[in-house]
RNA sequence: UGGGGCGUCGACAAGCGGUAAGUCACAUGGUUUUGGUCCAUGUAUUCGAGGGUUCGAAUCCUUCCGCCCCAGCCA
């Protein structure tokens, strides 16, 4: 590879966000510095959505050489946890971005941002409100018809500042006041109706303890605290698009550097929801068994899951970054997985649905190690042993009575190759009372050893085995989407709740080198899928293995027609 | 129907006046000790619709249609 091409590599692809900073630095816009920053709010975990923004933000800084500040937006007491906060640092941090410094929080910037409030109140442009929240409401007016000037809204300074100070001390119960910016209520923008700024909640802060009884509204503190923070770009979603204006009056009011708004599409995924209320009503009604359920679009689901920062971060690159709404099929997603996973998964052999076959010409007692490659797509994964004996087990799939021509696989007298080990020949079909098929009877031929012949002998199907007397038990889940639908805008997205989206399976086997697995490792279970262990409910003796992405199967498309 | 956005292949998405990139999905062939991977080929005479400007329009103008967001003391 050229230098060329390397630095190619390096560069993300073209969005209309990345081209704005290439633009203003080009012209040296904010000295040619590039902050930009991550602002969750910590009342749930991340999902993939965020994991979008993540990468753009950390990505771009990086890509610029400039920072991207993780702050916590915890303006709001009541829905905030200690638990959150935790995730989301992980999550970041296992995408592979650095939290750099220091982390950031809004409840830092409390003490600057009720002084920006005292400074709109003492240029005559906040006021503190007596109505309730009720008669707030119908002041506000409706989408066409302007509200009406509260009774309050030309209160002296002198008594706003009093007013404000005593709901900062406590004086007031909540709801009793709250202190608006003095704008516009005619205006055809309602974010610009005179928007509260500070509410009264006597709530304990996980941060702040009990120092503050008012904490300002997401529309106060977030331009301001990114202005705080000298961002240069505030990158952020579409919704925020008609907040502007107010973000924009707040830093032209307050003579404070004014950053640079910028919004995107957020990412919607096809058959999942991708709402923090939808989540956690996933979560707390249990549907699912938490945040982190491998069935879950959360960071820390897709990880128990098995999928891999690199398969996430590439996924990111390829959706892009636009205006546009639009919702990206999880083809696309899975296909960033499989992609990683075969250039990296070991190999093995597992039998999710044994059938017992007994290869009869084979010497009773014998065990032979045969060799086997860890990756086709890596020289350097080297080989491995794997014991073969008289007793093995296969795929129930991969026999067939009565099959069909196409069917490349096991069925009386016909011949396939057992990976890495001999030619067998299907003699003989057992079946117990109730005509289920319970074992095979084949002969092998130890010519064949490995796999190979050098007759010129042409089998067509190859088949993944394990030996009875070396098997592991394991359990295995097999997860599908969770939801029915590709899209649930509409309606109630519960009625689409997959009730297949997991299948567990007991009693499957696996080939002895697998007693070693570990979580976050992922292994590619042969002519099946990719597969990891359970990183919480799999225990050393009673092995559980989620899969990740079953492998492309055309067979299976095949078969249906 | 107040304001703010958006409409390019089934799904994403480049393109920004010079004659429709790429990816996924799909289909067909080839290779293959994974019906995996890989390779090759195919897939929008057309850019929401109409009208206009221009030698030339997805790109400019105009009218219309459709979709999303906003009336929390949530973020």
């Amino acid at each position: 590879m050229n230098n060329n091409n390397q630095e190619e590599q390096n560069l993300s692809k073209a969005n209309f966000v990345r081209n704005i900073i290439i633009d203003d630095v080009k012209n040296n816009k904010h000295n040619g510095k590039v902050v930009l920053r991550f602002p969750p709010e910590p009342n749930g975990y991340l999902h993939i959505g965020h994991a979008k923004s993540i990468c753009l933000n950390f990505g771009l800084a990086k890509e610029f050489h400039g920072s991207c500040n993780l702050r916590f937006d915890d303006t709001n007491p009541t829905k905030e946890e200690e638990e959150y906060i935790e995730s989301i640092k992980n999550d970041v941090q296992w995408l592979g971005f650095g939290l750099g410094e220091k982390i950031f929080y809004t409840s830092d910037y409390f003490e600057q941002l009720y002084s920006f409030a005292l400074q709109l109140v003492k240029a005559g442009k906040a006021y503190v409100e007596d109505l309730t929240a009720e008669e707030i409401r119908e002041y506000r007016g409706t989408l066409k018809e302007p509200g009406k000037e509260s009774p309050y809204r030309n209160r002296s300074i002198e008594e706003n500042i009093d007013l404000l100070e005593k709901m900062k001390n406590g004086d007031f119960e909540d709801g009793k006041h709250v202190l608006r910016a003095k704008i516009d209520m005619a205006s055809p923008n309602i974010n610009l109706r005179d928007p509260v700024l500070y509410r009264i909640q006597k709530a304990h802060h996980h941060r702040t303890g009990d120092r503050w009884s008012i904490y300002p509204m997401y529309d106060f503190a977030h331009g301001q605290s990114d202005s705080i923070e000298g961002i240069t770009h505030s990158v952020c979603t579409l919704e925020f698009e008609d907040h502007r204006p107010l973000y924009d009056w707040f830093i032209e009011q307050l003579g404070i550097h004014h950053p640079q708004q910028i919004e995107f599409a957020r990412l919607n995924l096809s058959y999942t929801v991708m709402s923090k209320r939808k989540l956690l009503q996933l979560v707390e009604e249990k549907y699912v068994e938490g945040w982190d359920d491998p069935r879950m679009p959360t960071i820390s689901g897709l990880r128990r899951r098995g999928f891999t920062p690199a398969s996430i971060k590439d996924f990111m690159e390829r959706i892009g970054v636009a205006k546009a709404d639009s919702s990206v099929d999880v083809a696309l997603l899975e296909h960033c997985l499989r992609e990683d996973l075969n250039k990296n998964a070991p190999r093995v052999m597992a039998v999710l649905r044994p059938l017992r076959v007994v290869i009869t010409n084979y010497p009773e007692n014998q065990v032979e190690e045969l060799e086997a490659e860890n990756n086709p797509e890596d020289e350097t994964a080297g080989t491995r042993t794997m014991p073969f004996s008289k007793v093995i087990y296969i795929e129930q799939d991969d026999f067939m009575e009565d099959a069909p021509k196409k069917f490349f696989r096991l069925s009386q007298g016909r011949e396939v190759r057992l990976k890495h080990a001999y030619y067998v020949t299907c003699n003989e079909v057992i079946k117990n009372e109730n005509g289920d098929i319970i074992e095979l009877q084949c002969s092998y031929d130890p010519a064949t050893k490995g796999g190979w012949s050098d007759d010129g002998r042409k089998v067509k199907g190859t088949l993944h085995w394990v030996s009875e007397q070396h098997a592991l038990k394991a359990t295995v889940r097999l997860y599908d989407r969770l939801f029915t639908k590709a899209n649930m805008n509409k309606g109630d997205f519960k009625e689409f709740i997959n009730p297949d989206s997991v299948e567990v399976l007991e009693n499957c086997l696996l080939e002895p080198s697998l007693s070693t697995a570990k979580a976050e490792i992922n292994y590619q279970f042969l002519r099946q899928g990719y597969f990891c262990v359970d990183s919480k409910d799999s225990k050393e003796g009673a092995l559980i293995f989620n899969r990740s992405v079953s492998l492309k199967d055309s067979w299976a498309n095949q078969a249906k027609k």
